[in-house]
DNA sequence: AAATCGTTTAACGTAATGGTTAAACAAGAA
DNA sequence: TTCTTGTTTAACCATTACGTTAAACGATTT
């Protein structure tokens, strides 16, 4: 029993290492046995097949992120108080996770039919949500702006720098992580105050 | 030598679109000849290998992205007046390739012998880059705010809806593609008026 | 008519992959 | 000791993939 959570947590690990990395076609069972420094028979053993390891390990991803869209589409906190909190939350879990944005972009983009089934488990509601967020909340304080726009701004600002580590580590922090990380962190404070500017000032004019 | 040239960009574009959606691994040769209506046998005649085929693909793909980071880290036009031009043409860039990030990034991120490779070979040099920067443009309207934050907020903000299009389509803007594009392109004049505002004022209070 | 070039067809070899099975092993539990 | 459970080894099958080759075809050019 602790053996076998032990052993299923550890192919749990390399596959996500390598499914994050390389995805799933580029990942052989086979790589994944070796990372993990077991069989690759006992890989058949507690997962059937690399279709459902594949999809144990996206839906562990996803849950990482759909809790934080959720939660931004349905709260009823005060959006514009609700955002540091947010943004803080989200960026500490893009710091442990890095990859997961392209990872579970990347799914989503080349298996089309996924996000309406995902939608429908984790009971999201696009029509209801806007409508919501228009009467509730957004609208009063964007000035006019399309509430859509400032979802938009506030998650590219969160996500965009970890989806786009690579070359934002390479070409900005000279492939230093440890600033990079800073520089990740001083976001929690920058991306508040900007979108408090978007959200009191009309932007029409 | 004019079918020749059809065939051959017949076959580039099956492979881009393969490439991009279902990256490297996930095509095969098979999937691509089949797609652009050609013998298997005949991809080999073009490009001698899947490798070279890739790497046709991938170099053409960056040649869409880099220009713009070039251009960002080292025009001499101010800074300030130069996002609203920019913008504009990443995000028409975008509109037409909106897979393209997530295809780019995905790649890097998969293979990070590969950035270094790159900037050298397009003669990006980050200090010397970021330098430039500093001195020259964009520290005198950041009011103290890291350039490197400010680069990092316009790119998000341009590249980012895209990179995340399935999410993004479906979920604010229910599957309709067309309201999809329209708020893509306000967005070129969104972006231009946050940066503004970012770059105006002093971000430290 | 002969030669060239893009193209197809068919076949082959080799390697990798996913999944299965049977047998054996080691160690703790009954 | 026997039983169970996690684990390994080894072998096997079917499928797919990449790349190559030889031969033929068709259309154009020489």
């Amino acid at each position: 029993m602790v053996l076998q959570t032990d052993t299923e947590q550890k192919i749990i690990t390399s596959a996500e290492k390598l499914f994050y990395q390389k995805g799933k076609a580029g990942t052989s069972m086979q790589d994944i046995a070796d990372d993990a420094g077991i069989n690759r028979t006992l890989l058949n053993y507690y997962f059937r097949s690399k279709d459902q390891l594949f999809e144990a390990v996206f839906r562990k991803a996803m849950g990482r992120f759909v809790p934080h869209l959720a939660a931004m589409l349905n709260s009823d906190i005060s959006f514009e108080e609700y955002i540091p909190a947010l943004v803080e939350t989200v960026i500490d879990t893009m710091i442990e996770n890095p990859q997961i944005p392209i990872f579970v972009l990347q799914e989503l983009s080349s298996n089309r039919e996924r996000m309406p089934q995902i939608m429908k488990e984790m009971g999201i509601d696009p029509a209801f949500a806007l409508k919501k967020m228009e009467e509730e909340r957004v609208i009063k304080v964007t000035g006019g702006m399309d509430p859509r726009q400032v979802i938009l701004n506030l998650i590219s600002l969160c996500i965009f720098p970890f989806a786009a580590k690579p070359v934002v580590l390479d070409i900005l922090y000279n492939g230093d992580n440890e600033a990079y990380i800073v520089a990740m962190k001083e976001r929690k404070k920058i991306i508040p105050q900007l979108m408090k500017h978007l959200l009191s000032q009309n932007q029409s004019g």
